[in-house]
DNA sequence: GATTTGACCGGAG
DNA sequence: CCTCCGGCCAAAT
């Protein structure tokens, strides 16, 4: 029987590598379903908390971190993305740090 | 059971 | 930078 889509999403997410980082619907993409980047932020928000997964290095598309600015979620991801070496200009990460998956 | 909401995406204007 | 739109899907109202 197949894996279920959350495993699936979880693999793809387990291989990005450490001081890159990438987006919602190229994991999508990844874990072979195509634009449907919203079912991985569910995935991602359903996360328990001590979890080993690098949920820090999924960003939107816009290369900015998706959950609500000031929210303890958002402060998390960023500092441990710096943590990593992955820089922020303003609220940006430059684009030189996206995952090429295959490269 | 219809509507809204959400850690989304990409294109158009 | 912004809004509007269509697509996608599950959970909450």
């Amino acid at each position: 029987m197949q894996p279920e889509p959350a495993e699936r999403i979880w693999q793809v997410m387990a291989m990005i590598p450490k001081g890159r980082v990438a987006s919602y619907g190229q994991i999508a993409a990844l874990a072979g379903m195509p634009r449907h980047a919203r079912l991985v932020g569910r995935t991602l928000r359903e996360l328990p908390r001590g979890s080993r997964l690098p949920w820090h290095r999924v960003v939107n598309a816009s290369l900015k971190i998706s959950q609500r600015p000031g929210s303890g979620g958002h402060l998390e991801q960023r500092r441990r993305l710096i943590a990593e070496g992955v820089e922020f200009v303003g609220e940006r990460i430059p684009k030189a740090y996206r995952w090429d998956a295959g490269a």
